[in-house]
DNA sequence: GTAATTATTTGATTTAGGTCAAAAGTTCTG
DNA sequence: CAGAACTTTTGACCTAAATCAAATAATTAC
């Protein structure tokens, strides 16, 4: 009962992009594996190549870089989202990016070779990559939009509302890295409420 | 001789990315025409969906939307680039974009109609899609980074960099709306050398 | 459960870049 | 080619957020 849910949620997230014939969904359960992080344990290390991409069942991972010896948040994923290093994972070849668990995560993972072996076989599978690349394209220009023309304060109502689900389970010092702004400045923000 | 060159340039293009049938190329062919903008043209009035996808060949297109009764430049485009509202485009329906074109500008253009139905017959135009993609996703990333953590002039130097070989050719007040800063501010930026 | 880390808040001061205003350059257009 | 209409530069002043420094608060580990 505590245990990691089936490969229901993961299925769901692919219908809504493309239809999963029987055969694909017998292929995708083949390689689909579960996997659990501790809080705080690293998942990848920048120093290696990103070979598996995690779907999130629970729990939140973060992708960082380090600047001047500081982490930088680049991005927190959620529920119902893959995360990997995305240039490392498709070029096969390394990049600045960690990433860590903020939580305690259960995720599922396929290997970049699976999903090579998957693109070669079910074209609807290229399809689904196309089109769910497609929104976190969008989230990417409203993002830039976001940073470039906002007071610190817009940058941070912004955020609450693209990570609404899971904003207030993420350090602030994490969070001031994400937004570009100093930890003091995003600690007076939440003060004034 | 004046003349707009063939579909050389945008087979290249693909080839980057797939292997191009005879077949696909004639199907290509037949759905891909040429089109000429003026300068300072409009190409796309936010208040219509993007029906066309431009693929340069001579020239320079800006992505724009307007804030507060000005102009804010997304991105700009030149040789060998796809160009349209991206959502708009893919979703079918409207978003906040305008395209003109900064100087007369020489392009093909490819319905989204044909462009669906060259993904539902020919799978490598989806894997194309795909990978292309993934190029503009790591640049994404980059401008993030570079708008969060960089002084005005490092942003300069960064967006000279990114665009080395049209940076000149934009006017200074639509590269400062691009880069988040004041004209004044870019203004004075260039002073110093 | 208490010491030791680590994260957050608060205060004082500085500064990069914004705002407002006007002058100087450029480029369109009839 | 002259006047209009933009575009870019320059100057004076102001403000949001950075920096530096230290005090609290909250976790974590033994």
């Amino acid at each position: 009962m505590n245990k990691i849910k089936t490969t229901e949620n993961i299925f769901t997230h692919f219908e809504k992009f493309i239809k999963l014939s029987e055969n694909l969904k017998l292929e995708l359960s083949k390689r689909i594996k579960p996997i659990v992080f501790q809080k705080g344990e690293l998942v990848l290390d920048a120093n290696n190549i990103s070979k598996k991409s995690y779907f999130i069942n629970k729990g939140i991972l973060r992708t960082y870089f380090i600047k001047d010896g500081k982490e930088i948040s680049e991005f927190f994923s959620g529920i119902d989202e893959w995360v990997n290093s995305p240039k490392s994972f498709m070029q096969r070849e390394k990049d600045i990016y960690y990433i860590d668990a903020i939580e305690k995560t259960e995720a599922y993972f396929i290997t970049v070779n699976d999903l090579v072996y998957l693109f070669d076989n079910f074209p609807e599978m290229e399809r689904y990559a196309r089109l769910s690349m497609g929104t976190i394209f969008g989230h990417f220009m409203e993002r830039i939009t976001s940073i470039r023309f906002t007071t610190a304060k817009e940058k941070y109502t912004h955020f609450q509302k693209t990570y609404s689900n899971i904003y207030h389970r993420i350090p602030l010092g994490m969070v001031a890295s994400y937004l570009g702004i100093t930890q003091e400045t995003l600690s007076r923000i939440r003060a004034v409420k």
